[in-house]
DNA sequence: TAGATTGTTAATCGATTAACAATC
DNA sequence: TAGATTGTTAATCGATTAACAATC
């Protein structure tokens, strides 16, 4: 299949954890517009989503939930579930360990890394934090895919570089400094500061 | 003025910083492509968001950066600069806290609300938890106008209501949990899971 | 001047929505 | 059947980019 469209793989994700909560409420069958309430979205734009991804539901019953949950599951992860880094343990860092622990995905977090000494050789939510020389050597034997930058922002280029030349093969960056492109390398940017000001602008009496 | 777009707003936040940033660097004037080379976009929708926000530059200099900074400031913030609220004082909440204390901009974290004993009447960076009974009356108190919610999804509904009765007029939502619009109200979803299996996605091999 | 830059319109691209035939 | 729903094309909307005149 073609790559699919980027809002297209975020609703994708949002569909699934909504779905597999419609599975442990017993649900089975589920009808497009059921699951636009669910993301507050519109029918149309769920049905076309399902149809980019070639399932088919029935006039009937609506779409088979199980199937559907699977379905998404073969597109967005792979066969074993990727691993993960986080680089950098502060507040935020931790924040994210604590949060992907309680979620249902196959990613996992398998790394952390500091250069506090204090932070180093401690577990969180499960995650052995190392320092951070041991990046490339921990990142070639866990064989992580994707890397979490949540350090300072000064330190964010630099980190950048050395999940890249680990072997890396995609970033999503807390932090607010702007990444550049890398060949070879997905970089998802996620910026606090930016949507909150943005609420701030829209929220601003005029 | 109109509303800008919605991305127009997002890249004038980054503008701000990034112009800051470079006025701290002792740098007075600035052209197009070095803004375009900051954010990693193209010179032509920076001088596109400039033109939208009304301000000139000269052919010979560039923009004067303390005057784009000024009017950006205009434009995003309110003369006293806005209040916000954090629900939710685990990881997360306090991630936030932290965050955007080291960062410049008006805006001002003036409360924290948890229902944990062990939290409530504790100061993290110099915010004040106070229980979560009492945020109706705080808000009010300071004139609390964004409220950003970090408790677990299940209770996001819930304080989706109690900021907006308390007369919040922006929510940023950190929960997985899409919540649905409300009149009056300002709402900007913040997903974590959803950009990480972004990434996931794009990256997986194929 | 020649070259570089701004400001702005028109064209393009991508994503959402409207419309509707087909089906149960 | 009548009504509800899916699947899909075409139209619309919004955001980005190309093109270029004007200016220093």
């Amino acid at each position: 299949m073609n790559l699919l469209p980027d809002k297209t793989v975020e609703r994708l994700s949002q569909y699934r954890r909504s779905l597999n909560n419609q599975l442990s409420k017993g649900k089975t069958h589920i009808f497009s517009h059921e699951i636009a309430n669910l993301l507050h979205i519109t029918p149309v734009q769920v049905r076309r989503d399902i149809m980019l991804i070639g399932y088919s539901g029935t006039l009937r019953k609506g779409y088979n939930i199980q199937e559907l949950v699977d379905l998404i599951g073969k597109i967005i992860d792979t066969d074993e579930g990727q691993k993960i880094a986080v680089v950098g343990m502060g507040n935020l860092g931790k924040a994210f360990i604590h949060y992907l622990d309680e979620r249902g995905t196959k990613l996992r977090i398998v790394a952390a890394f500091d250069i506090n000494p204090e932070k180093i050789d401690k577990t969180y939510a499960d995650v052995y934090c190392f320092h951070l020389d041991r990046l490339a050597e921990i990142v070639h034997k866990e064989g992580i895919t994707i890397g979490i930058i949540t350090t300072p922002p000064e330190a964010a280029r630099d980190m950048k570089f050395l999940l890249r030349d680990a072997g890396v093969k995609g970033i999503l960056n807390f932090t607010p400094k702007p990444l550049s492109e890398e060949e070879g390398i997905y970089l998802e940017e996620y910026d606090m500061i930016t949507s909150l000001e943005k609420v701030a602008y829209f929220v601003k009496p005029r």
